[in-house]
This record gives structure tokens, C-alpha cells and sequence, in this order.
DNA sequence: ATTAGGG
DNA sequence: CCCTAAT
């Protein structure tokens, strides 16, 4: 019995340390933690509830659990969206919306991962990761842990969070626990649960690195621990630092947490650089958010299936993995709501970010990812200029967007063209092509690309044959040939080839 | 300074 | 997106 207890104390004390060695990291956790939250928020404006639950877990769990809650964190968020959308949806407005907040979530994910990815992860570091993570989890606790387990694990949501407005309920429940956990009483029950996590784990993320090996050393330090003092001497923080955990960080949490967005960025760059610091912390975050990400690519796409809107999310982000952005919907484009939606989400979010990329490059680097309005305005802008006119068109349609220069207008349009199939397209399947395409661009738009294309032969098209045809795109289009309202034809069209 | 075209 | 050549 003495030697269980000794052992048992000795469990916790190990822990405890290993957690200590982690609050270096673990403060840049929380930043991340932060920002996901803030993510969450953006898109649930209306459901504050997950705000709320979201705060919670940060505040109070923080550290300690940084990987547990916030997976629920997100789930639960996540699965409030896809309510809200699902109810609310319907009216174009609201999709808008929706869309624009998603396609700002998206973003910020993205640019998570980019700073992720940004340090690097180094592969030394992975088993450290690998063995934190499995320690942090086995803080947790038993029953927690099963339930975070097997979210993990499977795609389905662990009941405990439960998709009840009362996520709140679910994670103050799971955070009590946590904490009272006694890393002594439970000496044997962390054990095992450090074994199965190590399956879990290793599952879950998929690397097979050192969790064996982790898990072998645990047992034998069980076994030993009487002759190895250091795990004890770590292990014995752990209490402390526990503590210190919970309360610590929630001042600042709080603050920023309510803010959300404004804030968000701004101490989400500072954030940045504390975190820069930690490799093993980054990689962790990254994983998280990779799978969190996915996760919620999952769901949105599971709940509202129907709409272009969510197909194309997901499309989009699977496509570019490094940023992904959202698509408004199918909605209607051409009826002008775009003056507003544009500015609202679109400019407000292109501007922030612009921000916060300058401040390392210029100008971000590699593409951002064009919103759906932003096409849209973009095929109107060329209806009305012509299509060589990219500065004027820059000018009058995205003279907010810093980004977004003249040549970007024309890049997208060569894209859309090609995505399109006009031009080039055989005249055998345009829609076909669509089909397969990564990225669906919604019917209202292809049909005004298609029609601008026809108009204006961009890249060098193949003129003598188009000629040669009649000029115009053959048997592709049926219906829809003359659908888009737009002046395009306007007076000046085809200037570029002829001119000389 | 802008645009076309290619990488 | 980025860069270069041609206007």
C-alpha cells in the first residue's frame, strides 16, 4: 500500500512537471487558443452562447487543457454555426452573411496556420509535442479524457460537449473536474488512461513517433520511480503549477476574449511572437488547428450540403491548403448587393489583413484568395471598362482593397476565363470541366464570365478559329447565352488584338 | 505607367 | 502571385 501511494505521488509529481515545462509554451498556446476562439466568434455572431462557452474554456482552462477544450471549444462552435446557418439561413441576406463571416473564419484559420507554418516545425520536436500532449491529456483526467478520446477519434462529437445551448454547462462540468483531479488518488487510473492516449494519440495524429516509447518509459518510471528522483522532482511542480494555471491567465483572456475581432488581431500578431519562440508549441497548434479545420470543413459541409455556398468553402480550402477563404454564395450577385456585402466583411477583413501582413512583407506574399463578390465585381467592372481597362477597373471597383492590384484583376480574369472553359475551352464540355473543377464557381458567375468571354477574346485566344466559327463560343452554351444583363457589350470590347 | 504574357 | 517585355 505505501509503496501504491508513493507511486501514485510520484505519477502526479511527474506530471505536474512536465505540465510546468509546458507553461512556456503554453502562454503561446493560450494566444492561439485566443484566436481560435475569436474565430468561432466571428462566424456565431448571433449565437452568443458559443462566445460564452468559448471564454469559459480559455479563461479557466487554459493551460491546463489547452488541447481539450479547445477542440470542444471548436466543436461546439462549430456545430452552432451549422445550427445557425441551418435555421436562420434561407434569406439571401442572412446567407450573405453567413458567408462573409465564414470566409473571414476561414481566413483567420488560415493565417493561423501560416504563422504555423511560417516557424516550421521540426521534426525533433514532434515526439516532445507527442509526449505533452499525451501528458496534458492525462491531466485531464478520466472520464474527460475518454470523452476527448473518442471526439477525437471520430468525427461525432463527444457527448459530453453535446450540442445542447448549454455547451457552456458541458465544459464548466469538464474544467471542474479537471481541476480537482488529484494527480495522487489517481495514480492508477492516469496510468492507464496515459496508455490509451498514447493509442489515441498516435491515432489521431497519425505520427507514430516516440508514443511507444513514451508510454514504456512511463510504465517504467512506475516501476522504478523510487530509484529515478528526477521524474519525481518534475512531477512534483505540477500541483503548483496547476494552480497557477487557472488563475493566471484569466485576466487577459477575458479582455481579449469579449473583443473578438479588433482586438483579435492585434494581440494575435503579438501573440505571434511569443509563440515564435516555441517550436514544439507551434507544431502542436498546428496540428490542432489542421484538425480543427478539418473538422469543421466536415461539419459545414455535412449540415448544409445543399448550397453552393458550403461546397465551395470547403472546395476552396482543401484546394489551398495554406488560406483558404469563402465564397459567397450563389446568391444574387448580379442584383448589386455587392456594394454592401463587399465592404462590410470583404474590405473590412482584406484591410485587417493587409495590416497585419505588411508588417512582415509587404504585401502578402502569395495570394489571397478571391471571395466571390470580389469576382463578381470584377466581371461587372470589366462589363463596364472593357476588358484591357484593368487600372480603371481597379479604380472604380477595388480602389479600397489595397491588395488587388491591376494585374491581379487580369490574372483572375484569365482564370475565370479558363475556369470558365470559354476561350480555350473545348467546345465539348465546358460544364463537364466544371464538374471535376476544384472550385465551383457558382452558375450565375460562369454564365457572365462565359458571355465577357465571348465578348472580349482574351489571352490569345484562338481567334482565327473562334473567327472561323462565327466568333463567338459555339455549341457549349445553350440556354444562357445572352443571360448577363450587364452592358458588357458596352461600347468598347475588343480593343486589344486588332488595334495594331 | 500600363498591359500582355509566361512562370 | 511575381516577373519581364512591349507599348
Amino acid at each position: 500500500m505505501d509503496k501504491q501511494s508513493h507511486f501514485h505521488k510520484k505519477v502526479a509529481n511527474m506530471k505536474c512537471q512536465r505540465v510546468k515545462k509546458e507553461e512556456s509554451f503554453a502562454s503561446a498556446l493560450e494566444d492561439e487558443a485566443i484566436e481560435v476562439e475569436n474565430l468561432l466568434a466571428e462566424p456565431k455572431n448571433e449565437h452568443v452562447s458559443v462566445d460564452g462557452v468559448l471564454s469559459f474554456g480559455g479563461e479557466n482552462l487554459g493551460k491546463g487543457l489547452q488541447m481539450d477544450d479547445f477542440s470542444c471549444g471548436f466543436e461546439y462552435g462549430l456545430r452552432t454555426n451549422s445550427g445557425g446557418l441551418d435555421s436562420n439561413t434561407t434569406q439571401e441576406g442572412e446567407e450573405d452573411l453567413q458567408l462573409e463571416v465564414l470566409d473571414g473564419f476561414l481566413d483567420e484559420v488560415e493565417e493561423v496556420d501560416d504563422l504555423e507554418a511560417t516557424h516550421g516545425l521540426s521534426n525533433a520536436c514532434e515526439d516532445y509535442l507527442l509526449d505533452i500532449d499525451f501528458e496534458k491529456v492525462e491531466l485531464i483526467s478520466g472520464p474527460r479524457l475518454g470523452s476527448y478520446v473518442g471526439n477525437s477519434s471520430s468525427e461525432s462529437q463527444s457527448p459530453g460537449l453535446s450540442g445542447s445551448s448549454n455547451g457552456a454547462v458541458g465544459i464548466s462540468e469538464s474544467s471542474t473536474l479537471t481541476i480537482p483531479t488529484s494527480e495522487c488518488k489517481n495514480g492508477a487510473i492516469n496510468k492507464a488512461l496515459t496508455c490509451e492516449l498514447h493509442g489515441g494519440f498516435r491515432s489521431k495524429c497519425g505520427c507514430q513517433t516516440p508514443a511507444e516509447d513514451l508510454a514504456s518509459l512511463e510504465l517504467r518510471k512506475f516501476d522504478d520511480f523510487d530509484n529515478d528522483d528526477k521524474s519525481f522532482l518534475e512531477a512534483s511542480k505540477i500541483g503548483a503549477v496547476r494552480e497557477k494555471r487557472l488563475r493566471k491567465p484569466t485576466r487577459r483572456y477575458i479582455e481579449e476574449v469579449p473583443n473578438k475581432k479588433p482586438k483579435c488581431s492585434k494581440g494575435r500578431e503579438k501573440y505571434l511572437a511569443a509563440a515564435t519562440k516555441d517550436t514544439s508549441l507551434k507544431v502542436r497548434s498546428h496540428s490542432e488547428l489542421h484538425n480543427v479545420r478539418r473538422r469543421a470543413l466536415t461539419v459545414v459541409h455535412g449540415e448544409k450540403p445543399l448550397r453552393v455556398t458550403s461546397i465551395q468553402s470547403v472546395s476552396e480550402v482543401r484546394a489551398r491548403r495554406g488560406r483558404p477563404k469563402k465564397q459567397a454564395t450563389k446568391q444574387a450577385p448580379i442584383l448589386a448587393p455587392e456594394s454592401e456585402e463587399e465592404p462590410l466583411s470583404s474590405e473590412s477583413e482584406d484591410d485587417r489583413v493587409t495590416k497585419k501582413k505588411s508588417k512582415k512583407h509587404d504585401r502578402r506574399k502569395h495570394q489571397r484568395m478571391w471571395t466571390l463578390s470580389e469576382v463578381m465585381k470584377l466581371v461587372d467592372g470589366i462589363s463596364e471598362h472593357g476588358i484591357g481597362r484593368w487600372t480603371d477597373i481597379k479604380r472604380n471597383l477595388f480602389s479600397t482593397s489595397a491588395y488587388r492590384t491591376p494585374i491581379d484583376l487580369r490574372d483572375k480574369w484569365r482564370n475565370l476565363l479558363r475556369a470558365s472553359g470559354a476561350q480555350k475551352a473545348s467546345k465539348k464540355g465546358v460544364e463537364q470541366k466544371q464538374e471535376h473543377a476544384l472550385r465551383p464557381l457558382p452558375t450565375t458567375l460562369l454564365k457572365r464570365v462565359r458571355e465577357l468571354a465571348k465578348i472580349h477574346p482574351y489571352p490569345r485566344v484562338r481567334m482565327s478559329k473562334k473567327s472561323s466559327l462565327g466568333q463567338v463560343a459555339p455549341l457549349m452554351l445553350p440556354g444562357p447565352s445572352k443571360g448577363a444583363p450587364s452592358n458588357l457589350g458596352g461600347g468598347r470590347t475588343v480593343r486589344r488584338k486588332n488595334s495594331t
